[in-house]
DNA sequence: AACACGGTCAACCGCTAAATG
DNA sequence: GCATTTAGCGGTTGACCGTGT
């Protein structure tokens, strides 16, 4: 038995919310800030339970939240994402500001799936369906234990986390991206954020050279990012690691498949 | 007009991990 | 170290809406 539902208490309110409730909470929350949602209701004169109000605040009167459909672009990142993280829906949100847990995982179930189920790929392993049925019976070196994909999953994050820093530094990602660089990959993963462009899209080797990445972006001067455009670059690089991690991985595998 | 059906998405449920006493 | 509480997560549900018959 888990734990009882917390809105079984006599009296709270539950279902759709109310314009009104979603005022009180909206600004409760501004004028107050978020210390503990146990006690938000209350204190907000709401007759909802705390993960209530949480979830309309996260999900629905968030400030930054970013209004209307997905993107295409954002779509094939998502299926990206998806490839790599699984359905961990708030860590492949992450990667999308202003966008919800609750809202991608949405999307993915009544939408993305049935467009890769159309495309002939199966949405949960990302290979094309006949190609499965090609693959019933696995050779045993191939079969990866639940514990094994588990770690593989776990690795490709840590990796991917670890190859965030901005200066790029003499780091195990660093080499081989410029090992294994794709200019397509690039450019379609640098497209995916040309919304948030507002940076030289180059980056700079450890020899000094420099690596012009820029398509149809005016490049500037230098390399060095104002404080401003920290988290557009931040978001770009995300991006441009989960895409390129995706690449490697996807070259790994065929390599190890077929070699 | 009335009904059935399917798609969408906000909200809830149940669980786990982290925080707290 | 243990029990309890809380936040956060992913899966699921059900109300609502548009479309077809």
């Amino acid at each position: 038995m888990g734990r009882q539902p917390c809105c079984d208490r006599v009296g709270l309110k539950r279902g759709p919310w109310t314009i009104e409730e979603d005022h009180k909470l909206l600004h409760f929350i501004l004028n107050n800030g978020i210390q503990c949602w146990r006690t938000v209701p209350k204190l907000a004169g709401l007759q909802r339970c705390g993960k209530s109000c949480r979830l309309r605040w996260i999900n629905y009167l968030r400030p930054d939240l970013k209004r209307g459909a997905l993107s295409k672009a954002e779509e094939d990142q998502i299926i990206q994402l998806h490839a790599h993280l699984g359905n961990r829906w708030s860590k492949i949100a992450s990667y999308f500001p202003g966008r919800t847990d609750n809202e991608i995982k949405n999307h993915w179930n009544t939408r993305i799936k049935k467009r890769l189920q159309l495309l002939g790929i199966d949405p949960l392993t990302h290979q094309p369906i006949d190609k499965e049925k090609y693959q019933e019976e696995p050779d045993d070196t191939e079969k990866l234990s639940t514990t094994e994909t588990y770690d593989k999953r776990n690795e490709t994050e840590n990796f991917i986390e670890n190859a965030t820093d901005i200066s790029l530094p003499n780091n195990e990602y660093h080499n081989m991206l410029c090992e294994n660089f794709d200019v397509d990959l690039w450019n379609k993963s640098f497209k995916t954020m040309s919304s948030a462009t507002c940076y030289s899209p180059s980056i700079s080797l450890e020899t000094g050279e420099s690596i012009n990445l820029s398509t149809t972006t005016e490049s500037s001067s230098n390399n060095v990012a104002a404080p401003a455009e920290q988290d557009s670059i931040q978001q770009w690089m995300d991006s441009i690691f989960s895409c390129a991690v995706n690449q490697l991985e996807e070259d790994l595998f065929f390599l190890r498949k077929y070699n």
